[in-house]
DNA sequence: CATGAATGAGACTTCATTCAT
DNA sequence: TATGAATGAAGTCTCATTCAT
């Protein structure tokens, strides 16, 4: 469900010796999802069993392709790991760019970063768990390659905040990028803490309601004073 | 200097085959801590390299010991991750509860519990590291063996949080273990970050500070309402 | 240059499976080249790479096909190097006898022997470089199938040895078939540490002279005695 | 018999790591053979089957150790081919030094060349093939490791032949680095002919002797001119 | 207790070949 | 005829673990 708010926009990932089909012909009906087809049995076998513990040829028969076919589209393993984090942390980015922009004032949109990465959650188990825990199974990975991306979203927490400080709304002797750090961490530590554990599935929009309350309340101006 | 903080309350770490000394040798005068320092290689090469990237061999060389030798004090290379992770957080667990013991304000425990664990950093980056980071290199470990240790630690927090609230110092309308995940996160949050991109050095006491201000301003009870 | 001297003798190489041509669709002007381009293509890359480290893709790129038409002209990956290697000496072949028609005496027809095999390589450095290194990439290749060929060849030189022989212009106590090993073995010799090394271009006519003085010292009847 | 007038000098082929053994015991009987026993079983196995062909997992069973114990030697499949090819031709080059030491009129000395070399495949007809025709299996391989050591032989070769020069005996106006190369393609060219067809035993000493004789009569200084 | 050479199971990846278009 | 995406068999190499010394 969550997912489907994301509507993939990269290209249709075509194995890389690919050129445009010849003529127009609009043959094969849902062929080029391939790649999106291995990125979902990706996620959905390294949640399980971990980045390590699985097998190319795991995810190769999960998503019903042959073992060969995995390297026409992803340079190795450690690529799919790459592009899968990449992939949706740009997703999860667009999403919540849209969605930000029918937030107008600082509080609703501190609320809405919560509710969107907590959001992951309700549908994306799997993605949440490769996200938060698989995805740190490799420190060169992060450092190299999907550090970049993650800083994005990092940078678009922190312009949330940054523009709240400058309305006037929260309060301005924090830094903007710590905060996001801040905010992101909590966010990650909840669903890493539930991923670990059982999953109460009601409890998540109370768990998102709860911090949101909690770190609004610390962020706003006090006034008051 | 940290570690210095946390001294060793395990049993001399005998190795589990061990037999009584042959006849008089008196010959290691530090013998007993191998399997210490073991545990120490192991931190440090897991901090630069990651778990799954580290050959046993590895942490045999920067332990100064043979290969085999590794495995006469765990059971295997899991096992390893698993008691370093095991070790570490029950000495944090304990320096915290000594620290604890001097600070009878709830606003204080709260901002005790943040700078520990920021302390952290200071003077061990690789513990950090390794706690953060090779946490969660193996949901499979994670769940089976280091989980039950790890929720001892979230719950000290969470115990931090409803003393406060049952001392009327913070709002009763949140849960204490979700503030503990909240917490834990945030700080996690504000490591790994730290751990991927340049120390910033100076930056940590700050950081504790400005994030400490943040959520205690944000679970204090509003009096004024 | 030098292979200019050799007119392709082969029939058109119409692939194995070829039918009518569709309709009357004149469109490829030099089509029917298409087994003689796979070939030259494969002469290049192999001798850059070597057989086994050459994929069948790189020679399909080289040549300007796809991959899958290579098999339209050849069994299989093998086959390509045998074709290549019994094209190649077969034409070799036909422009020995070609040149030898026009010598008369013996040891003008061993000296053309020489000049013939060295002169390969002044044109044709990589066609050099499969026949003395390729030839050898495969033992089971060059025992089953090229060695016949490469039979011919050998016989070739050998009945100019034993025509001069007969004529009583070189000694008679030498096998006329081991004085063809020795002969193409030098050359071969030459060709290679030629192709290991750095080429020395202008050494080669004047190799070609001295290897053919010796040689033909060597050979000639001692009539002193 | 060829090899048992090839001492072994290369260090006892301890693995990479090996450190002398404590004490002066001097365990394990024909230990120190190991890296030699796999040579041995290399030459074998390539020689039947051709380098590329073989499986690294044959050269272990036919050595009787296990697959990865020859990644303890040799750094990898290639190494194999080149430590082979290194060992052999540097064994082949001190017994042609030893073997000459006692050879002092130039005839006899080129005479000693050919027979040495030529002489390597009565007892080794493994090592003949591997050397003629394996090792260009790959060019890649020859060019940039095996050379070095292959150019020292031919430079002995090439010696002999300028040593004769200038004692008077051979002819001057050929170069002996280029003779080197004739005299080692011919030897060569007969083994290759010799590995790829069927073994004539007896033929070989004919063989040298018919070589020698026509190479050196090619040789000679014409004095009677 | 300690060593480290040896083991061998198993993963990743390549690439020759096929076949639907 | 030609294409090139897909296949999947199979090989190289790694590395955790053992055990004789």
């Amino acid at each position: 469900m969550t997912e489907s708010r994301f509507s993939t926009t990269r290209e249709p990932g075509k194995p890389r010796t690919s050129r445009a089909t010849r003529g127009g012909r609009a043959s094969r009906a849902r062929e080029g999802d391939k790649r999106e087809r291995i990125l979902r049995a990706a996620t959905r076998v390294f949640a399980r069993k971990g980045f390590y513990a699985t097998k190319v040829s795991e995810v190769a028969k999960a998503a019903g392709v042959a073992d060969g076919t995995i390297y026409l589209y992803f340079k190795n393993k450690d690529d799919l790991l790459v592009s899968l984090f990449e992939d949706r942390i740009m997703l999860l980015l667009a999403a919540l760019e849209r969605a930000l922009a029918e937030r107008p004032t600082p509080e609703e949109r501190l609320r809405c970063v919560i509710e969107m990465q907590l959001g992951l959650l309700e549908g994306e188990r799997d993605l949440a768990e490769v996200i938060t825990v698989n995805l740190r199974q490799s420190t060169r990975l992060m450092k190299q390659y999907a550090a970049p991306k993650f800083m994005l979203y990092l940078d678009a927490i922190a312009r949330v905040v940054a523009e709240g400080q400058k309305a006037g709304a929260f309060r301005t002797d924090v830094s903007p990028h710590l905060m996001a750090r801040t905010i992101f961490g909590a966010l990650d530590g909840i669903i890493m803490t539930w991923a670990l554990g059982k999953a109460e599935p009601g409890g998540l929009s109370r768990a998102s309601t709860q911090v949101a309350d909690v770190l609004l309340a610390g962020l706003l101006a006090k006034k008051e004073r």
